[in-house]
DNA sequence: CATGAATGAGCGTTCATTCAT
DNA sequence: CATGAATGAACGCTCATTCAT
């Protein structure tokens, strides 16, 4: 690992704790142990640092998903199932990634990040609505699902299945639970969500 | 509307269109046409001019789903589609201040504001726990769906259509159709959400 | 007492705790029990209310001291004997004005009060010069004592025995001693001074 | 001298002007030809410098007494003569300091620096005891005065004389006279509490 | 007389960034 | 590459005072 990619990850973890804005450079270089100045020096801001993060992360979704489409021996519920799959493993070995996706969207400041974020949202709606197409075609998923929302309901569900984490494990009582740990619930996420798109899509499962 | 409602609904705009960090209290003080000082005199503090907001908007809500539980009249799918039916309105005609709540939750930082946010949400838990119960044990509606989860897809749905709402738009090429408005697109999200749920908890909508 | 009095002895109680300038005006006037805008109209501002419960407190020094040069029933001794009982005596039970008037003079800012300590400083000054004068040509005071350090040293006394007051309680282990008090105290600062003041200025006492 | 020095004492002589409260960092920095955040950079907070000034300068009084009770080659009377000698020397070369440590007394704010205060008092009043004690049961010095009191009149006197010294020009009309300044004061200061020790104690001196 | 609302200036502090070495 | 010093702007907040009622 570089030092840059190094000092990315002591930020993310902090934008993750604490937002962007109430992270400061100071505490991004005191995490990785350099002087204050190196952010500058590597990354020209604190915001084009920002910037750097999502791209290193979100590159690795857009090459999955660019991976399934290319696979010609898939069906497309194979394909369909695989995405969230995989989705759900990015989120669960990058949870604290996804969160500060979460609030760069829903604080909506930097610009450069938005419009890359945005792009990156299209090609997902393309990839769904080429999916959803091509099975409500062959007849092997239900109509009158529309992708765009079909997928808002899946990352909004992810998304929100890491900010209810908490929420979960106290209302079930098992933050005391031996065994009890983010794998086992995004275990448990990724089985609802396999539940509900079963269910919206209107197919059995081929696994 | 009394002033203070009045501030609280400008910085409810800054607050969606920014974030709370990123808006500071000169900008609501600008937006509301008054001295930086009355922001103190009328809250106490900008943290506390957040939970006032909280507490003025969330309490619409949590009454809402009072009266539902309350109302001996309904079945369990009606109660179940009144909820989710004033849910979207109420988002519909919020919208700034829902995406207040995605910030705050995502960035995680007023104490205050999570804890109420965090009691709110076991209070929805809660309802839509004993609503799954009671028609799983009717036979109304299909078992086998944990409650925090299905209220964790509903959510996570309204609020990503929020986010998504601009994308939506870009991807149909909608934005500059007449009668393209917030309206059309939360009916929209209305009619996703009805149909996901059917398919999610397996009824026939009886409306 | 009036309600400007009454307003004068919470702010009074206020600067001697906490300072002039660690002192607001909502502070004063919610120790009084009013409207912050009623000290503006009682006094016209913090600093005239300042003026004036140092004309208030002082002109009884003046008075005592006056009425001792005009008794010529007193000898030289005996004057001086009765300024310093008086002095404590007002100290012991005006403490906290007495701690103003410290700080004011260390802090030195509202000029106001600076040239009517100056004005009343001199008068003191020079009472002592007339009886030091009048002590040391009659031969029932020793020569060579100057009155104005006289003075310094004995207005020094008391001042900081207000300041040492914790620390002469603490150092003897009498804090929480049965009887102890501030009357006590002040009654050994008295001892002291009529202690200290003999051998200064070489005379047995009257009394 | 270091930039933190130069700054504590530009600090200093505004602290004397003015008062602690009353002196802001923008004073402080404005006087030490600096920017304001140096002043958080440099001390961490307005207070910290005040505690830094406070260290700065009290450690070399309590130097001074140490090696006056470490001195075994002195008697009794020539270490309290050393002692009073040394400390107005003290006054006179950092006039602005013992008019900030009697501000700082007087208001009583900064928790920080008056626990520090009090702990270098109770070593001087250790400091006292033993040396009186000493005197007095070798039979040089009278009986009768309690230590906490004698260093109150002898701190008393100096502060004082500093509050005094406009006063006594004022006085005895030595303002415009050539010749006179601080040190031509301080000189005479110190006579006056040679004298008055002697009194107070009882003894002849011994230079 | 008395109130609560409002003002403008100033507070101590922290920020992202840059400069000189 | 790396450092510590420095900058100027902005932060949230509180101040003494005044205004309209």
């Amino acid at each position: 690992m570089t030092k840059k990619e190094y000092i990315l990850e002591k930020a993310e973890s902090l934008f993750a704790e604490k937002g962007f804005d109430a992270t400061s450079v100071r505490d991004i270089a005191k995490a990785a142990g350099i002087n204050i100045a190196m952010i500058s020096y590597y990354f020209g801001s604190k915001d084009k640092l920002m910037e750097e993060l999502f791209k290193m992360r979100m590159n690795i979704g857009l090459a999955y998903v660019k991976d399934i489409t290319d696979n010609s021996s898939l069906t497309t519920i194979g394909k369909i199932e695989r995405a969230l799959s995989g989705y759900i493993d990015r989120v669960k070995s990058n949870t604290k990634f996804y969160h500060v996706i979460l609030a760069e969207q829903a604080t909506n400041k930097n610009k450069s990040v938005i419009r890359f974020l945005n792009k990156s949202k299209e090609t997902y709606a393309t990839f769904f609505e080429a999916l959803l197409k091509e099975g409500q075609q062959s007849g092997s998923i239900r109509a009158g699902i529309d992708p765009i929302f079909f997928m808002t309901t899946i990352t909004g569900t992810i998304m929100h299945a890491i900010l209810n984490k908490e929420l979960y494990a106290q209302h079930y009582g098992l933050k005391a639970t031996k065994g009890w740990n983010d794998d086992v619930y995004f275990e448990k996420v990724k089985e609802h969500l396999q539940l509900i798109t079963k269910n919206i899509l209107g197919y059995e499962s081929e696994s």
